[in-house]
DNA sequence: TGTACATCAGTGAACGCGCGTTCACTGATGTAC
DNA sequence: TGTACATCAGTGAACGCGCGTTCACTGATGTAC
């Protein structure tokens, strides 16, 4: 039988999710390019080498904060989607969950930047830790698409999504390949409307953000269903 | 009459000729945000305060890089466009503007990270200087599209423009509001996808971008077709 | 054509800053008998 | 229950590195008379 933790451990537990904390402040303010260490363990008042007992090293508290981003995403994905009444057609859960991504960029968009933006200078993510993280809100999002009124997948659509179109694959998506590659561009029109607007990429105050986003997701529904 | 360049005149443009071209070398090899002046000063066999002679500051040569990028992309488009048929279709120019933006962005992953990708920390462009260049082949792109088979715009599509559909911008893109609304749509979708693709934001080897790009380009038209 | 002066390019030292990471060490907490 | 030992958290100094930017200065190029 597991032992209740001992002080050490609680205080470990606590100081731990401190540095996180404190991580999270420092990349939603400074971005991740200027994620410290030192400036961590300065906050925390502890000396800089004390870190090095709950964090490997920078690369792995960007991993962990890459998949804290991920999961907070997912959270108000998740949320926004419980609001909606259960009977919601799916073609508002697509919206829902494209509009919650959105607003959750707007407000997070250090984080936005840290998973969909360029990476980070000198630091590579492994895959195997972020992949089931990253692949939380598209799943769902592949999820309220139906094959049933879709037109048989074509030879360029299946040779188009490689890997990704592997039975073994198919299956974890729940779709077949026709909605898939369908869903996969429609989620790339989503970020990419949401990375030009949080990017400035036609500059400031130049259109609408909320009433163009309505109709980018009018333009993803017609990608969805054909 | 002006004078023929003194010797040191002439020095000087060719000087200022070679560090921009190390500052693009070290952009395309280590990223914009390891960029740095007394590296390109070392790497130039001169002392790092001499830099100053011909850069104000980091800031004034990331800008200048900036546009630099975007001329860069500008021209290989143009040489793509040349190669083109002068009957070509304008869905077939949409095309070729489409993917020699793409190609230009494999080529050159740095530069497309920084025109394209997240702001450079602690760096904010200065829209008055680089806007001209970074129009350039947006407005290529919506050369291709004519307002003639298309329906008139709708009361939301005005509305999401906003100041982009005041008539002395409109007089600069050369069509509707309804057109330049779907092509900056289809361009979000273009530079979504090539996002996409270059950071890896489906994993690595997941799918095949060059045949998945072809059925992107299919989605950008009919966004543009209606 | 020659001379006096002004402009400019480039130097080297310095300021002040920050970073990630390692290491030997102290003192507190936990464990086995 | 008490004691000896092992584990762990945290310290402070250090290594080795890099950066942007300023400044007083030298020596070469250009200019006006």
């Amino acid at each position: 039988m597991p032992d209740a933790p001992g002080i050490r451990a609680r205080n470990r537990a606590a100081l731990e999710a401190e540095i996180m904390a404190v991580a999270g402040r420092h990349l939603a303010s400074y971005g991740a390019a200027a994620l410290s260490l030192r400036a961590i363990a300065r906050e925390l008042g502890m000396a800089s080498s004390a870190i090095y007992r709950y964090v490997e090293s920078r690369d792995e508290l960007l991993t962990r904060l890459i998949i804290a981003a991920f999961d907070s995403l997912g959270d108000a994905v998740d949320a926004d989607l419980e609001a909606l009444p259960a009977e919601a057609a799916p073609l508002d859960r697509f919206r829902a969950i494209a509009s919650a991504t959105r607003h959750w960029a707007i407000r997070h968009p250090h984080e936005f930047a840290l998973i969909y933006g360029s990476p980070v200078p000198g630091y590579h993510a492994p895959p195997e830790r972020t992949q089931a993280a990253g692949t939380r809100v598209p799943l769902l999002l592949l999820g309220t698409l139906s094959d049933g009124d879709v037109p048989e997948p074509t030879e360029a659509e299946i040779r188009a999504l490689g890997r990704m179109a592997q039975d073994e694959q198919l299956a974890t998506f729940a779709v077949g390949p026709g909605q898939l590659r369908r869903g996969v561009t429609a989620w790339i029109l989503v970020i990419g409307a949401i990375t030009a607007e949080l990017f400035e990429q036609f500059g400031r105050d130049t259109y609408e953000p909320d009433a163009f986003f309505d109709l980018i997701l009018d333009d993803a529904q017609r990608i969805v269903t054909g």
